[in-house]
DNA sequence: GTCTATAGGGTGATAGAC
DNA sequence: GTCTATCACCCTATAGAC
C-alpha cells in the first residue's frame, strides 16, 4: 500500500518482525482490549523495541487493522480445514466443537472477533465497521453449509448459529464459567443433528 | 426527587447532580465505551462543571460503579413491571418484545449490560467482575419464569435465553442491522410458545 | 533498517478560592 | 457545597543518531 509493492514479495524484511507485531497485537488486544493496550505492550509482547514499531506501522490504528488481518487469516485457516470434512453437518459440528475447545480462553477474554468488533463499534472513525467483515465471513461460510443441507432459510440459520456463539461467549466471559460453552455447545450440536435429520426443508 | 429526600440518608445533595452524573455516565459509557469516555464528556452530558465531578465521585472507577447501579435499577424496574403480567410465558415474551423494541439502540451501541461487561472483563482490578452481577440478575429472573413453567432445566434455559439476547445484540451491532433483533426475537418468542405448550417437562 | 530520546497532547486528579 | 485553575503523568508519535 505505502511502498512500491504490497504483494507477498518486495516488502522490506526484518526477520518477520512485522508478522510478529501483527499477531502480538491481535493477542494483546484480545486480552486487554484495544484502548487499554499501549504500543509499548505490543512491542514487548513481540520482543521489538518500542520506537521500531513505527517503522512497520505508522499509527496504532494500522496495528488494529493488522490484527484484524491476522484474525481473518486464522478464520480462513479454520474454515479451510473444515471444508475437508465429508458433509455439512459434520463440518458445522466440528466448528462448534472448536468453540467449546476454546472455552477457557472464551471464559477469560471472550470471543476474539466478537470483543474486538464490540470495542471498535464504539468508535466513529472508519475502523468502527472493519471488524464486521470478519464476522460476516464466518456467517457466510455457515450459510453455505446450511444451504448444502438444503435449507431455504440458510441465511437466518447462519445468523442464529453465530449469534449463539457470540452469546455464549459473552456469558461465559462475564460469568467466568467455561461450562456455559460446554452446555450451549452441546445444545447447538443437537440442534444441527435435528436440522440434518429433518432433511431438505424451508423455515 | 429534588433535594428534599436524597434517599433516606443524610447524604450531601446538590440538586440531584449525583444522580444526573450517574445516569449520564451510564449513557455515555454505553455510547462511547468506558475507556474512550473522559470525565469531561460525562460532566458535559450531565451539565455539571468538570471539577465538580470529583466532589461526588472520587475516581472514574466510582463513576463506573455508579453506572452499574443505574443499570441494576433499570433492570429491576423492568422485571418489576413484567412481574405484574399474568403468566410466565407472557412475561418472558414481553421481555423479548422489549429487546426488539430497543433494536435501533442495540444495532448502534449493543446491549448496555453486555458491552459494559465485556469491556470491564478486560480489566484486572476489582471491577472486572462487577458487571457480571447485573447479567446474573437477569438470568436469575428468567430462571424463575422457566421454573414456573415447570421446567427442571430452568437454569440452562435461562442461560440460553440471555445468551441469545447477547448474541443477537452483538451481531446486530457489528453488522449494524436492527433486523437481526427482529428476526431472532420472533424466533425466541416461538421458542417460548413451544416450551409453554409442551407443558411441565424436564430437559 | 534499527533503535533512542524526546516532543507534544490529552486525561485523571488535586488544591484551594468563593 | 460549588467551581476554577492547574498539576503530574502517560501515551502516541516524531526526529534523528547509528
Amino acid at each position: 500500500m505505502t511502498d512500491s509493492q504490497a504483494g507477498a514479495k518486495a516488502k522490506p524484511r526484518g526477520g518477520g518482525k512485522r508478522e510478529r507485531l501483527a499477531s502480538a497485537a491481535a493477542e494483546v488486544f484480545h486480552h486487554q482490549g484495544v484502548e487499554r493496550t499501549t504500543l509499548s505492550d505490543i512491542a514487548q509482547a513481540a520482543d521489538v523495541p518500542l520506537g521500531n514499531v513505527y517503522y512497520y506501522f505508522k499509527t496504532k490504528d494500522q496495528l488494529v487493522e493488522a490484527a484484524l488481518g491476522a484474525h481473518r487469516d486464522r478464520l480462513s485457516g479454520i474454515t479451510g480445514r473444515l471444508d475437508r470434512l465429508p458433509d455439512p453437518a459434520t463440518r458445522l459440528k466440528a466448528l462448534i466443537a472448536g468453540w467449546v475447545e476454546q472455552r477457557e480462553v472464551a471464559a477469560r477474554y471472550g470471543c476474539p472477533f466478537g470483543t474486538l468488533a464490540a470495542e471498535l463499534d464504539k468508535r466513529e472513525d472508519g475502523l468502527d465497521q472493519a471488524a464486521a467483515g470478519v464476522l460476516r465471513g464466518l456467517i457466510d461460510w455457515a450459510e453455505g453449509q446450511f444451504r448444502q443441507l438444503g435449507r431455504d432459510d440458510a441465511s437466518d440459520l447462519a445468523v442464529e448459529l453465530v449469534a449463539a456463539y457470540q452469546g455464549m461467549s459473552v456469558l461465559a466471559n462475564a460469568l467466568r464459567e467455561p461450562e456455559v460453552m460446554t452446555r450451549q455447545g452441546r445444545r447447538l450440536e443437537e440442534w444441527i443433528d435435528t436440522l440434518a435429520r429433518s432433511g431438505p426443508a424451508g423455515a
